[in-house]
DNA sequence: AGATTATTTTAGCACAAGCTATATTTTGTA
DNA sequence: TACAAAATATAGCTTGTGCTAAAATAATCT
């Protein structure tokens, strides 16, 4: 089932019928925390690539975002304006994207967060390619809590 | 940034400008499998509360996955008809949810990942609250490799 | 400066996932 | 068996994120 790879046989036996299972109500809130995270994900990316852009290049353009995120320009477009619109960047017709300050309290954030997340997995044993691939969705499911316990990892 | 924390004033020095980063290309193969992951993740989380309703409960009606989801019943209905289209259940009307062969297998998958990742980050010293609500978000962005790499720090 | 190229904008479309309100059907009980 | 309650379905809406094609603007080069 993974992508790629041989169903395991190893029949695990089902400890399943006693289990103590979690309460519906938090099963519940669970997949609501996962849902926010989904909504805040594209913000959050975006900022950290505007920061890195506007550090590498001087400026952050739409065509450099897009190739970078690997969709067109159009959609870049369309979603700065959503973020103009929560108060993360700023940006002028045909002119480059700029972070607020709220833009770049979360850019500093996220940009420690997957760092953090990229150097614990590579330390944990997983191969570069797959460690950076995974830490690009893992990052933003990362409560502060799992991050403390991931510096704790890796510093220790 | 986080949630609810002050922000650092650790401003740790940015190395950044000198280091080797990582090609176009790759950054942008990273936010495809992200968004990939996320096009699955939906039925990933159906299938494996499926199974295990159809396990507890005998049956998996709407009713019960909304509740544990977080959601309204429509919703699920209307998930529920994708992934009829994509073969990982089957249904009938006012009849509850079954999984295809291919909905069992992947349910299979997933739950053994999920039971994994929790595992994981319990053993990491994670609080169970904060645990069980991350791995619900982080267990769809989980390569093989990543996996195999939590079954050995676990097991270890 | 003028022409070409690069970039951004606009218009219009699709799909997934959420919602409320209302109708219909099934289920459980008096 | 009829009635009430519970569950499901249908209609119609919103938002976010993707796309292509074409128009408008900015930047570059001869
Ligand atoms: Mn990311
Ligand atoms: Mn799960
Ligand atoms: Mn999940
Ligand atoms: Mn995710």
């Amino acid at each position: 089932m993974p992508p790629a790879s041989k169903a395991k046989s190893k029949k695990t036996k089902k400890k399943a019928a006693t289990a103590a299972r979690r309460s519906v109500e938090a099963t519940a809130r669970s997949h609501e925390r996962t849902r926010s995270d989904h909504a805040r994900e594209i913000a959050e990316d975006y900022v950290e690539l505007i920061d890195d852009l506007i550090a590498e290049c001087g400026e952050a353009r739409a065509v450099d975002m897009a190739k970078r995120l690997g969709v067109t320009q159009v959609t870049v477009t369309k979603t700065i304006e959503r973020l103009k619109k929560d108060g993360w960047v700023t940006s002028e017709p045909y002119r480059s994207v700029f972070l607020t300050d709220k833009g770049k309290e979360l850019a500093d954030y996220v940009r420690d967060r997957h760092e953090m997340v990229l150097e614990f997995l590579l330390k944990l044993g997983v191969p570069r390619a797959d460690a950076e691939a995974d830490a690009e969705g893992i990052e933003h499911h990362i409560s502060p809590r799992t991050l403390a316990a991931m510096k704790r990892y890796v510093e220790g």
